[in-house]
RNA sequence: GGAGAGAUGGCAGAGUGGUAAUGCAGCGGAUUGCUAAUCCGUGUACCCGAUAGGGUACCGGGGGUUCGAGUCCCCCUCUCUCCGCCA
């Protein structure tokens, strides 16, 4: 959601940052409706003060046995202009709510504008690109073969875009998970959360998902709707709440499951395990003060390549240009890790800066010291890391001629020592 | 699923038609060798105003009655307690 009030002074500011997403200049409209509405509103509070003053004349009156009637009266006739702008005040307010709800955020000053991926411009490439004396498999031939990936048995279960793992390949699930939480939040100061995966449509609204990406997402027949990243509820804690400065910042992480209908990926990575309708994340969120949000991107990003270092996997990262940034962020970094089996790299995290945007929706905020009043927080949110895709990492890059797949070496002691997953592999 | 109770500021907690007590915490200020204690100020959002200042709204949400609603009426949401079922 975005400020009325810098809309108001910067209204050329506001017009340009829409323009760098494609989108037409709204500052006039918006103005215009804000004008009409603060008029209604001015004029409401006049009569309401008048109001006010009569009744208490009226109060006054009838306790010293005076006669009210003209009072009375005179508030009888206020009554049809304090509805009338009231509604009028509704109605403007409803339909500039309506129109700023469904505006994405504005990109930052340093991020490269273009149309979608293609336009992404690489920051830096870590790690060397994984060498091999054979033709490297992709991970869901190597998972099949080593007969602990199976998506026959998800289908029949749930359909396409699913899948079921068994023995080792289930473990390395949770091993990766646990080796990401206790980096985050032994080394990198985030404090682990369990949060629901079911929430009200608010939690969502908060975030920016709702009201305009409904069908990217499940919701259940009462109500409930199931979260797409747990960026949902670890930022939604801030909610309606204001924090001490001294809170700041508010470093929070969680493992949860995210559902995604990917309603418009009709046909894009069908094989495999990389786009399902279900998967598990380590996810990172930081709420801070407006003055250290850009460092704290930088940090953030810093802890999810950690993750892909300590796992000895080569990765890049780029910052999203304007089309291919969502729609809360003002600046996103991507992490895409290297998978020798497709040879290219994918994304692996995502890392985004949001700026107020989301905590003026969910009305997140912080007392500043020794000033009256609140501010908004600032919000950020990344992967640290979606756990298929590094699973699908970590099979692609470690494989071996033979069909098993070595186990780097930060995940052994979470594999109970397992040095490698071979067909046979014991789950120890 | 059945029955009942409740929702008031950061927290606690009064308030059954006259315009939100009080306590605690936090923050700002005063006082003070230091600390403690004490005293004064301090809810949030918005509108008008160059400033000083003035005003409106907000007691879970939405409607209604009334000159006037935290208080009365209607609808909804959520929370809690007991019983039943259940990982």
């Amino acid at each position: 959601m975005h400020d009325l009030r810098m809309i108001r002074e910067a209204p050329d500011r506001f017009d340009q940052g829409l323009q760098r997403r494609g989108l037409a200049p709204l500052s006039a409209h918006i103005l215009d409706l804000d004008s009409r509405r603060r008029a209604a509103q001015t004029a409401l509070q006049e009569m309401l003060t008048r109001r006010n003053a009569v009744s208490k004349q009226v109060g006054a009156a009838k306790r010293s046995g005076e006669d009210a009637d003209a009072l009375i009266a005179e508030v009888q006739n206020l009554k049809d202009g304090i509805a009338d702008n009231e509604a009028s005040e509704k109605a403007l307010d409803a339909e500039l709510v309506e129109l700023l709800e469904g505006l994405p955020n504005l990109p930052a000053d340093d991020i490269p504008d273009g149309d979608g991926e293609d336009d992404n411009r690489e920051v830096r490439v870590e790690g060397e690109k994984t060498a091999f004396d054979f033709e490297p498999k992709e991970h869901f031939d190597i998972g099949e073969a080593l007969g602990q990936m199976d998506f026959g048995a998800a289908a029949r279960l749930s359909g396409a875009r699913f899948v079921v793992l068994r023995g080792a390949l289930a473990r390395l699930e949770r091993a990766l998970a646990a080796f990401m939480l206790d980096l985050h939040t032994q080394e990198h100061g985030f404090n682990e959360i369990v949060t629901p995966v079911l929430v009200r449509e608010e939690a969502l609204y908060g975030t920016g998902q709702l009201p305009k990406f409904a069908e990217d997402l499940y919701r259940t027949a009462d109500d409930y709707w199931l979260i797409p990243t747990a960026e949902v509820t670890l930022t939604n804690m801030a909610a309606d709440g204001i924090l001490d400065e001294g809170d700041l910042p508010s470093r929070m992480t969680a493992w949860t499951q995210c559902f995604r209908s990917e309603a418009g990926a009709a046909g894009k990575d069908t094989r495999g395990m990389l786009r399902q309708h279900q998967f598990s994340k380590v996810e990172m969120v930081c709420v801070t003060h407006p003055d250290n949000s850009d460092a704290e991107l930088e940090r953030m990003t810093g802890c999810a390549e950690e993750v892909l270092k300590r796992l000895g996997l080569p990765y890049r990262v780029v910052v999203l240009c304007t089309g291919d940034m969502g729609f809360g962020a003002r600046k996103t970094y991507d992490i895409e890790v290297w998978l020798p089996g497709q040879g290219t790299y994918r994304e692996i995290s995502s890392c985004s800066n949001c700026g107020d945007f989301q905590a003026r929706r969910m009305k997140a905020r912080y007392r500043p010291r020794g000033e009256k009043g609140t501010r908004f927080v600032h919000t950020l949110n990344g992967s640290g890391l979606a756990v298929g895709r590094t699973m699908i990492a970590v099979l692609e890059n470690y494989q071996n001629a033979d069909g098993s797949v070595t186990v780097p070496e930060a995940l052994r002691p979470y594999m109970g020592g397992l040095e490698r997953i071979a067909l046979d592999a014991p789950v120890a």
